[in-house]
This record gives C-alpha cells, sequence and structure tokens, in this order.
DNA sequence: TAAAACTTGACTAAATTACTCAGGTATTGA
DNA sequence: TCAATACCTGAGTAATTTAGTCAAGTTTTA
C-alpha cells in the first residue's frame, strides 16, 4: 500500500476545481498549478489520468479547461486514487493468496481486511466534502469507530 | 503513507516466532530465514529494530536467538509497523497542518483521519491472532463495518 | 576453543517517484 | 485568418527509497 503525493496533488486539484470555477466554466490547469504550487505538465498528467478514469472532462481550446465528469458529491476519493495511483494493494501478492511459497502467508487475511478497511472508508469520502467545508471533520471518527 | 514489505516480513517472522519456538527457547533468525525465505542479514536488520522497539529480546550466543519481550496478544500490528516503517503517515506535512503555503490543505483532515482509521485497525490485532489460527479471519470484517 | 548466533555500519543495485522537456493538437476571440 | 490559449502525449532524467549485500565484529556455550 503507497499512498504518494499524486494522491494529495490529485484531490487538492479537483477540489480548486469548484473553488475556481464560475458557473459551471472550465477551470484551467494554469490556475490550479499556481494556486497549488504544482508544475503544469506534472499536473496535466495527473489530469490525463483523471480524464481517462471518467472524472474530469476536459475542453480544449482557448477559455478551455477542466469539468467534473459527474457532480462532486459522487466522486470518491477512493475514485481519484484508483485513478492515478499505481499501488493500492496492501498485500504481498496482489490478493492471489499465493504470497508464502505459493500459499497464502501467515498474514495475508490482515492485508486483506486492511484493504477493506481503507476501502471502505475512502469510498465514504466525495470530493464535495472538502470542497465545501475545509475546515471541518466531513466524517466524524465517532461514526467510523462504532 | 507508505507499507511495505518490511512490515509483511517483520509480522510474519513474528509469528513464526511463536511457530517455531519449543517451550520458551529462543528462537534463531537462520530458521526464520529458511521457513520465510527471507536473506538472513536482511531479516537481522529488521531485528535489530524490533529489539530496539522492545518488541523482542535477543539471546546471544550458542543456541541463541530472539524471543518476545512481551506476551504475543500484547504485540499489536501497529507497534511492530511503527519500529520497522519509515512512515506511515498518510498526511503530506507529518501533521503539522502546513501542507498549502504554511497553512492547512483542503484534504489535511481528510488524511488524518485516515490515519486514524487505519491505527485502530492495526492497533486491534495482535500477533497471537495471527499465529493461532492462520487461516481463520482474526477479526470478522462485520465487526468493522457496523 | 571453535562453532553458533547475534551486532553493527557501510555499501550497492533496483525500483519508484517526482519532475522536466520537447514537441504536438484543438479551439476561439480579436 | 491567425495567434494566443490550453489541452495532449511520449520520452527522458534526477532524486529518493527500498531491498538486499558485505565485511568485520562480539558474545556465549557445548
Amino acid at each position: 500500500m503507497n499512498f504518494t503525493t499524486k494522491s494529495r496533488y490529485a484531490v487538492n486539484a479537483l477540489a480548486d476545481l469548484e473553488y475556481l470555477s464560475n458557473d459551471e466554466s472550465p477551470v484551467s490547469l494554469k490556475d490550479i498549478a499556481i494556486r497549488q504550487d504544482i508544475d503544469l505538465t506534472y499536473l496535466e498528467q495527473l489530469f490525463r489520468k483523471l480524464r481517462i478514469a471518467g472524472i474530469v472532462k476536459s475542453v480544449r481550446g482557448r477559455n478551455g479547461g477542466y469539468v467534473y465528469a459527474s457532480h462532486p458529491n459522487e466522486i470518491s476519493i477512493k475514485h481519484i486514487m484508483d485513478a492515478v495511483e499505481e499501488n493500492l494493494d496492501a498485500t504481498n501478492c496482489a490478493g492471489t493468496s499465493s504470497c508464502h511459497a505459493g500459499q497464502q502467508c501467515n498474514s495475508h487475511k490482515l492485508w486483506d481486511d486492511l484493504n477493506g478497511v481503507v476501502d471502505e472508508f475512502l469510498s465514504d469520502i466525495s470530493i464535495a466534502d472538502l470542497a465545501e467545508k475545509p475546515r471541518d471533520p466531513h466524517i466524524p471518527l465517532k461514526e467510523i469507530k462504532s
């Protein structure tokens, strides 16, 4: 399991899409790059992945940019991370249960369960949760705990 | 957040400590290295960290090896991972909330909450849970979900 | 006393991540 | 029309991290 800066860049940039947009007009990557202090061409690479994953749509040409492909409360953090990250799996065997000499290792179930816990958490939070009220806890920890 | 093979090696090796031990006698790293197919000197590096963290005790000299420093049901997976991993934090700012130009970024709370969810999960599982019944689910997912 | 087994530090190769560069192509406002 | 804007693509590269290796110990006991 490897959460890199790609996830953080992508999530923050997608939150900016809402922040920087005026009545549904596309947001240029340049504006996001400046506000988030990310290199423009690096951001382009991330948005290419996001576009292919169906998370954003691009508008080419002058005054072009990117818009959400669906409503931000339908875009989960998990969806975003699946699009930009290479490896979100915590097991050593990519779920094939061949981690210990072709057999399931002692801890296979542990990592598999961990995957489930993380996936569930990330699936329940949408980009709208972040953009609307960045300072408030979007999901109270208590809800998760019990 | 970065879960590497170190965690998996360490957890599996520590489970083997119970599996390979005869009435509290120390287990040599050589035996674990063979059973887990890990390079011996690499395993030594991991056990150095585990010893410094107070998870295992070493017995030097002939017939020496390692034993648990405390009862295996008191050794949590989180404790092990803290000992061997470099970076378990999912935030970009190591919790300092300075992720966006000195201020808290949009997603800071998200990564912070994710840390909490993962930590809680890993703290509730002990090495005894893995060693005793490796094929059974040690924590049913249902218990976590609702 | 020699073998077994832990101890330590330094080093290296492979892989990954983050980032850069050099070109495009599509669109539109002036 | 045409030049500016902004997306699009592939290749390359530097820095970092991970995984693993090497060499030379120390400690203990059969």
